[in-house]
DNA sequence: CATGAATGAGTTTTCATTCAT
DNA sequence: GATGAATGAAAACTCATTCAT
C-alpha cells in the first residue's frame, strides 16, 4: 500500500476523468487541462502520473476494456448453465450484452471514438482487437459443439459485428433505448432461430 | 466551362485531397497545409474556395455520400429485376453492397472517421443519418410485401447495421478481403434464408 | 480627355468608396476587397489605379481635404464682407465651419481616423498639418488688424483646436446635432465677445 | 503576496508594454509578439494572462484612465482651496491639467489612438466617454454657483473639448511644449476672464 | 482594361510539455 | 508531491499584392 496505491488511485481518477471528457468532446479536442479540471487535479500532475497525453489514452482504453470484460467474466461465472440448452446460453449471453454494452449509449460513443483512434494508433488498435477476439472466443463456446470451432467463431464474429453496428446506429440515429432494444431483440431472435432451428 | 468549372474543379480537387489525407491521419490531425500539399495547391487557396476547414469537411461528406449513392442508383436502375424473386433481388443488393461498400477498406476507414466526427458535429451527423435512412429505405423495398413497411424497415436497419459492423471489423482486424467476404456472405445467406425460408 | 479622365474618374470612385468604408471599419480593418466591392470595381484593378493600399489612403486624404477647402474658398469668395465688422466676419466664418465641418459627424469620424493614422504616417501627417495651417491662416485674417499677425494666429489656432475637440466629442458622446450646436455656439459667442469686447 | 500578485504584476507589465508599443505603432499594427517582446515575456503568456488581444487593450484603457483619474483625485484632495476664489480654483485646475494631461505628448498620442479605436469598439468608447463625463463633472464644480448646474457643465464641456483639441494639435503639429503651453495659457486666460469678468 | 486565381508572409490563438518554487 | 508559470511549435485564417488569361 501507500505510494503505489495513491499512484494507482490518482491514475484511475484521471482515466475516469478522460472518460467523462470523451462524452463531451473528441479526444483531440480534449485538452490536458480539461482532463485535469474534470479530475480535480492540477494539470501539471497529469504529467507526473502519465508521461504524456497518449499514455492517459492508453490507460483509459485498458481501463474501459478490462472493466467490461471483468464484469462479463463475473457474470458468466455466476451463471447457472447446468440445465440450459446451448441456445438458452447464447440467448442469455445476448441479453447480458444488450443491456451492458450495446444499449449503453455512452459506452457506444466511447467505442466509436476508439475505433477512430485505432485507425492511426497501433497500440489502441491492438488493444481493441484483442478484446474483440476474446469476446468472440468466449461467446462462441455454445456454438462449437454444433458448428465446429472455425464456423462457430465466424458466426460469432458476425454476431458481434452486428451488435457493434447497432451500437453505432443507436448513437448516429439518436435512438431511444426501447426502440433500439426492440429491433435488436427481434433480429437476434431471427438469428438464434436460424442457428438453432430445432426449437 | 470557365469560371464556374474551375471553381468546382478546384473544390473537388481539394475534397479528394482531404479524402486521401484521411487515409493517413485523423481529420483533426490533418492540417490545411496537408490538404493543400496533397492537392498540389497553395494553402491560401483552400480558404479561397472554402470559408473554413469545416466547410471542406462538409463538402467532402457530401461528396463521398453522394458519390456512392449515385453509383448505387445507377446500378439499381440498370438491374433487370423482371423475373427475379424478392429474395434474389435482396441477394443481388447485398452482393453489390458487399463489393462496393462493405469490402472497400478505404471507404470503411472514412466511415469510421465520419462516425467519430458526427459524435460532436451536428451537420455531419445529420448528413450521415440521412444517407443511412435513404439506404435502408431503398433496400427494404423487397421486404415490404412479406413483412409490411415497418417490419421490413426494422429488418433492413439491422442488416445495414450488420454491414457497417463488418466494415468496421474489417478495418480493426486488418482482414483480407477474401476472408471478410466469406464471413459476410455466409451470414448474409443465413439471414436471407431466415427471411425467405420457403426456398 | 479620354484615358486620363477615365483614370481620374476611377480613382475618385475608389477614393469615395474608401470614404464610405471608413464609416464602417477602421482603415486597417478595411481590406482592398472591401474598397473594391464598395466601389463596384474588381479588386485587382485597385492596384492598376493605385500602386498600393497606402496610395489610396493618400489619395483619399488629399481628396477629402481639398474638397472641404475648395468649398470653403468658394464660400468665402461669394461672401459680401463689404459692410461687415471684423467680428461679423469671424462669426460668419464660425457659422460656416460649424455647419460644414464641426457638426458633420461623418466627417468628424474621418478626421479622428486621419489623426490616428498620422501618428505613424508622415505623409498623412504633413497633409493634415498643412491643411490646418491654411485653415488657421485664412480664418485669422479678421483678427490681424486688432492683434497683430502672431497673436491673431495663436488665437485662431486655439479656436480651431476647440472646434476639432468639439468634433471629436460629438462622436465620442454620440451627441445630437442640435445639442452639439447649442454648446458650440454659446462658447463661440463667449470667445467672440472676449475677442471683440466693444460690442 | 504570491499568486495574485504575480498575476497582477504580469498583467500590468503587459499593459505597460502595450503602452510603449502604442507610441511606436498603431494598435492594429502592434502584434501580440511585439507586446510580448516589449514586456520581455514569452508571447504564449499573453494568452495566459489575457484571453485575447482585445482584453489587453481593455485592460490598458482601464489602466491609463484610472491612473490619471486617481492622480487627479489625489491632487485635488491635497489642494488647499480654503481662501481661493472660484476663479482661482478653476485656474489651478487648468494648470494641473495642462501639465499632466494636455502637454503630455505621449499621453496625447495614446488618446488619439483611443478615440480612433472607440469609433468601432463600444467597450472602449464607453470607457472613454465615462471618464470624460467624470472629468467634466469634477471640473465644473467651481462654475456651478455662478452659472447653475447645466450651464456650468456646458461651459466645462467646451473647456475640455478645447484641451483635447490642443492635445491633438500638439501631436499633429509636433509642437514644442513651451510653445504649446503659451498658446494654451493665453487662451485659457481669455476664457477665464470671460467667465469671471469682475476680477 | 478586367478578372479572379495564386502566392506567401504574417496574425492570433492553442496547447502539450517542462520546470522552478 | 503540488502548483501554475513558462516555452515554443504549430494550427487556422487573412490579405496585400501579383499575374496569367
Amino acid at each position: 500500500m501507500g505510494r503505489k496505491n495513491i499512484q494507482q488511485e490518482r491514475q484511475l481518477q484521471i482515466i475516469k476523468a478522460l472518460n467523462r471528457c470523451l462524452l463531451k468532446k473528441s479526444y483531440k479536442e480534449t485538452t490536458i487541462k480539461d482532463i485535469a479540471a474534470e479530475a480535480g487535479i492540477n494539470h501539471g500532475m497529469l504529467h507526473y502520473y502519465f508521461k504524456e497525453k497518449e499514455e492517459i489514452l492508453l490507460g483509459f482504453v485498458d481501463f474501459i476494456l478490462s472493466k467490461h470484460k471483468n464484469e462479463f467474466i463475473r457474470w458468466r461465472d455466476a451463471q447457472q448453465t447446468g440445465d440450459m440448452t446451448q441456445k438458452e446460453i447464447l440467448k442469455s449471453f445476448l441479453q447480458y450484452t444488450n443491456e451492458k454494452i450495446t444499449l449503453n449509449r455512452n459506452l457506444s460513443k466511447v467505442f466509436i471514438t476508439l475505433w477512430e483512434i485505432s485507425l492511426n494508433n497501433r497500440k489502441v488498435k491492438s488493444q481493441i482487437k484483442r478484446v474483440y477476439q476474446e469476446w468472440i472466443e468466449l461467446a462462441c463456446e455454445p456454438l462449437k459443439s454444433s458448428f465446429g470451432d472455425e464456423s462457430a467463431k465466424q458466426i460469432m464474429f458476425s454476431m458481434v459485428a452486428y451488435l457493434e453496428g447497432m451500437a453505432m446506429f443507436s448513437v448516429v440515429f439518436n435512438m431511444g433505448k426501447d426502440e433500439n432494444r426492440q429491433i435488436l431483440e427481434r433480429f437476434e431472435e431471427r438469428i438464434l432461430n436460424s442457428i438453432f432451428p430445432e426449437e
